[in-house]
DNA sequence: TGATCAATGGATGACGTCGAGCTAGACCCT
DNA sequence: AGGGTCTAGCTCGACGTCATCCATTGATCA
């Protein structure tokens, strides 16, 4: 048998008779020949990888997305690189290098706070790159997020609507890609008339729960909260409670997220939802796409969110 | 400059004088230079990745695998390859056919059910296998996994010392590889002299529901409750409160995992903690001697629990 | 009969790297 | 000066695959 015919099937480019391909894969089989795709990828320039960097592994979108992904890219055929930067700039350069020095023919990226233009560089040094929740300007790179602000004005219109009228909100000190709708709103210049007060905390149940006495040092009517995220949601109403507040009569609190959690709580959790398996759907869309027409200009994708109205708020 | 002296500036291999060091440092910097890790693999029969491949994505000790064995092989200089069985044989065969074409130099698996055979044989043939909470025999292969025994035994203990009488178990339809401690116990042989039934449910918040309504009509006068996982006993605490029986004084609910909601339901979890640090440890360590002396026969590796004692029983 | 086509397979070079072996010069010692 | 040792650098081949180009054999068609 010679080689050159044993490429044609192995690789599916035809001319080839049926009876030739049966006896070919048979003995593929017998012999358990495993093609080595490290010599094909160096010839053809298509590794057949890519690589997925995340921030941290304890952010809940990042496992629905890293399943959502997978999915897509065993369609395409593609392995897929894991890692983490552990929101770290300088390691999340190192994993870029590392991961492109395997060849990987694209990368989906959470990035690290203020780290576009690392991303940009090696965008326009030629690796494609997606990235998660953040506008990074370049060539061979786009973005893909939600509509958080959106998202946030769905939650003070509903908190207006239901009679709220002292808000305050729990940001995070260090924004993740996607959980803290109106964080940008510095200012806190919330739905009209309404007071507003703005805090920062570590993105956890305990920080929920200092943010939460720190609003209520600051602003003793509160009576409604906008947290970043479930976890930091939870720990509010927590924190709410043991002070003899009830939760949501004398305090509303929305969350952002609608991790798995937020639904069996008490009280369950009023939360924007975070569709994750359209989001995944949508990157490993993104991605095909730079690959496929590398060096066109794209824009970013923005992903609508949603109010799943439950108890607490 | 002769190639060959780049590579020995790059691979660290000595030979070369300090100016030469730098003039090629200096060089790759300015002309972007990255090594090809496909051409490297080839020559050199080390590819520098590993596989991680998971049932599902869903089970909550994944992530933790994860981020630890992701810092285990940075530090081993490997980046990692990350896939999901999705709890099917046939895509666990072909995600292992798959990556091993891409070269690893070994596999972390958690194994689908009965698929012990399958991994032997990729073992056998020369892949290096570390198999998470199940016994591969074979060559180059091993197995690390928790002490669910004694976990069971804690947690029978602990409810019979507090005076529990009848307990029930809800196991899990589709055995996971950790969270399931006792279910071999497939006669309900519990603590001595105890009553004792088992049923078996869907692994999830609205499995443990289910699971306690059936052991109530099997035995109304059950007392305790021992839940496969974390997740699963949520559910039953509460079932078990809108059936108006309090928990825990007259049902006790153990779980099992530790997961993180765990401490912030109400009442916060009595669980059988499974340190994932730990585990995952043992695994990156365990899959690097393989590689580093294949062939040996290794005895599997079995990490101690613990049971942490909160409101719950 | 000659032309065309499908199936098959041979030969050669390239991908980017490392491995082995070699040369030329510098340096030291006697 | 002669011999040994070390360093820096070179050349050549190999890893397993695919791409390119061409050769052979029958069979079919005009």
């Amino acid at each position: 048998m010679a080689p050159r015919t044993v490429s044609r099937v192995v690789n599916d480019e035809g001319g080839y008779s049926q009876a030739t391909r049966q006896r070919i894969l048979d003995a593929i089989e017998e012999l358990g020949y495993r093609p080595n795709l490290l010599a094909r990828g160096l010839i053809t320039r298509r590794s057949g990888t890519v690589g997925l960097v995340v921030r941290n592994l304890a952010d809940p979108l990042v496992l629905a997305l890293a399943a959502s992904a997978q999915d897509s890219f065993r369609e395409q055929g593609r392995s897929m690189f894991f890692a983490s930067s552990d929101d770290d700039a300088d390691r999340q350069g190192a994993v870029l290098q590392s991961l492109w020095s395997h060849a990987v023919e694209g990368m989906i990226v959470i990035p690290v706070r203020d780290s576009s233009p690392q991303l940009a560089d090696y965008s326009r040094r030629g690796l494609p790159i997606v990235a998660v929740g953040s506008l990074v300007e370049a060539r061979n790179a786009t973005g893909v997020m939600f509509d958080l602000d959106a998202g946030f004005r769905l939650a003070v219109r509903h908190l207006l609507d239901t009679g709220r009228r002292s808000i305050g909100m729990i940001g995070s000190v260090s924004s993740s890609y996607a959980l803290c709708p109106g964080e940008e709103d510095k200012d806190g210049t919330f739905g009209a008339g309404a007071g507003s007060q703005m805090v920062r905390v570590q993105p956890t149940v305990e920080g929920g729960a200092a943010g939460l006495e720190q609003l209520l040092e600051l602003k003793p009517d509160l009576d409604a909260i906008l947290a970043c995220n479930d976890l930091v949601a939870i720990g509010a109403v927590g924190a709410a409670r043991a002070r003899g507040r009830r939760v949501p009569e004398d305090i509303g609190v929305i969350g952002c997220n609608d991790i798995e959690p937020a639904g069996f709580v008490t009280p369950s959790l009023t939360t924007i939802r975070l569709d994750a398996g359209l989001f995944a759907a949508a990157v490993a869309a993104a991605l095909q796409g730079l690959i496929d027409e590398p060096g066109e200009q794209r824009d970013p994708v923005v992903l609508p969110v949603e109010l799943v109205v439950r108890d607490s708020a």
